[in-house]
DNA sequence: CTGAAAGCGCTTACAG
DNA sequence: CTGAAAGCGCTTACAG
């Protein structure tokens, strides 16, 4: 409507268009603007209620100053935090961030990735959903800067953080072997993204080196299926011959409903089953037994993505780092 | 970079910018294109790979087809939820939605406000901060569209969306009397927000028809100091000489650490204490017992927050819609 | 040292 | 009916 651009600061001072820019940005040191006429500037500019259309301001130099920010679920209390974190310290660089979520779908994270390069972002964070490779191949040939959060795919030359699935899945599977469980179980969701393939690898190394290692205590879920796959995986658990005695929950997802269907069935946690969950869910606060659980470095994993981007897009260069954080296990019991 | 503009298309095919960009809108209809100069256009479009810069368009259109939302508390469920919404929502309308988190202060409220509106957002979707009605009354009259969503401030010419906190607090309260409880306690934030004060209206309402209104029974939390004030508040209730039997949590937030302290204090639910909260938290899920709760429609909210936001700014009239939906009490034992 | 002009990529009112 | 031109608000390379 009545927005107040340069032009009526210029008009109203009586100096040209680039001369109100320049001491606007602060840049007046090169052309040695009178010091009179760079405060009239700016009280005229503060009289007018003067705010500088960012859009333009894009359009001329190339660069919006915002990441588009691709989240698998946001629905899941980890990428929600994650999401939290990256905007907190996108602000620090004066960057916006505009949020979509997939939903797990790879079709949709296409678009997304469309829709947000059509918006002109200066970079993308991506948390990949399986079968999203091809798209991903794509945005980076587009050489728009990308950082894959979390989940990544070896193959391709893209900048990620992640964390060290492997480490601290065998360091969870092998508390339960310290407790004394022989018999443990894996509740992994049944997808093909490295993170939870080395998610399962930990697991299993853990329990060959122990000589426990049992391919049939290995349970996948359907990410779309979970509250019909989670309790038949535990109740198939439940009628092994060999008495489940540990489980680790590969996800906070899992964890939850698995958690919930123990309770369900009265299995006294961590007499009858001794649980190791990824992530922490808000719910383990209302239980009052301690749950052990692999805790990651959320907000360094924000702070670390967005780095990394701001880096990418600063510097320009086709390089690409790889960041691997380390979580660890917290609520041991002693 | 090599970003294709609509100029690289109309020189390849030999035609004006304008006449792509009218092929490219679908605008043929007006200035009857011959078919075979559109479909070339198209197709050339295609092959080069070229994808419109929303940037520029939003400038010379004057609409940004952006939604500014200003969430106070990103990391509470609830917000999180709402602002998932509202992205699917707005997705349908083809607006992106910038998301951005006061941590319930009115300054950066402020200063959010500002950030959002130099990048020329379309209209803005506001959970306000308490004490943040002057910076509300400020962008009113900058004639751009808003919709305050949750909370809202009574005397402000302002369209909202909320729910009728009054009746479900009345609602949740007049429970707790009809399972006999003689001593219903609330906990409350310390703040001057109306849905809060409505909240304990319902309550105090329930209880004097009831005849059982004890003021002492009302504790307020700091927000700030929600970790220390609420066991202190639960342990000064069960001080109390007529035994406290019944507990209104009035937020999720407040629920989950007043649940969590009764449980270390091995105060059994419901038998020893009945208590109802207003939203659900995940952590029911986990714990065995079934707790009453006021389920607010989020879904309705987030999608009626984005429909009035969009008459608002497809109509670009000054009036404003008030809306007000309905909780329900879940978990209502028989 | 400083102002006038060009141009970012798009859309639309207007002249031919 | 269609193309050439203007202009959204800004910044910056360039001429004076």
């Amino acid at each position: 409507m009545a927005q107040v651009s340069i032009k009526d600061i210029a008009q109203k001072v009586g100096v040209s268009n680039a001369t109100v820019s320049l001491v606007l940005n602060g840049k007046e040191k090169g052309g040695r603007i009178s010091a009179e006429v760079a405060s009239r500037i700016r009280e005229v500019a503060k009289e007018l209620n003067y705010e500088p259309n960012n859009l333009a301001r894009s359009l001329r130099v190339g660069k919006s100053r915002t990441i588009g920010l691709i989240i698998a679920d946001i629905s899941n209390n980890f990428f929600a935090s994650l999401a939290f974190y990256i905007q907190e310290f996108a602000e620090k660089y004066e960057y916006a961030v505009i949020i979509t979520n997939t939903n797990e779908s790879s079709g949709k994270m296409g678009k997304m990735i469309n829709v947000l390069k059509s918006r002109q972002v200066d970079g993308f964070i991506i948390v990949p959903t399986e079968d999203g490779e091809k798209h991903i191949s794509e945005l980076i040939a587009s050489r728009i800067p990308v950082v894959l959060l979390d989940r990544y795919f070896p193959d391709l030359p893209v900048s990620h953080v992640i964390v060290n699935n492997y480490h601290a899945s065998l360091d969870a599977t092998n508390l339960l072997i310290n407790l004394g469980c022989k018999n443990v179980a894996l509740l992994m969701y049944d997808n093909q993204l490295p993170h939870m393939l080395e998610r399962q690898k930990g697991y299993e190394e853990a329990l060959k080196k122990a000589n426990l290692f049992n391919p049939r205590l290995i349970k996948k879920i359907n990410y779309s299926l979970i509250t019909r796959d989670i309790p038949e995986a535990i109740d198939a658990l439940l009628e092994e011959e060999q008495k489940v005695d540990g489980i680790f929950f590969a996800t906070n997802s899992i964890s939850m409903l698995g958690i919930k269907r123990l309770m369900e069935l009265h299995i006294t946690i961590p007499d009858d089953m001794k649980i190791v969950c990824f992530d922490k869910s808000d719910a383990f606060e209302f239980s009052n037994i301690s749950i052990p659980y692999i805790q990651q470095p959320i907000k360094d994993l924000g702070r670390k993505a967005v780095d990394v981007l701001m880096e990418l897009i600063n510097q320009d260069t086709s390089t690409f780092t790889k960041i691997e954080l380390f979580a660890h296990l917290l609520n041991v019991p002693e």
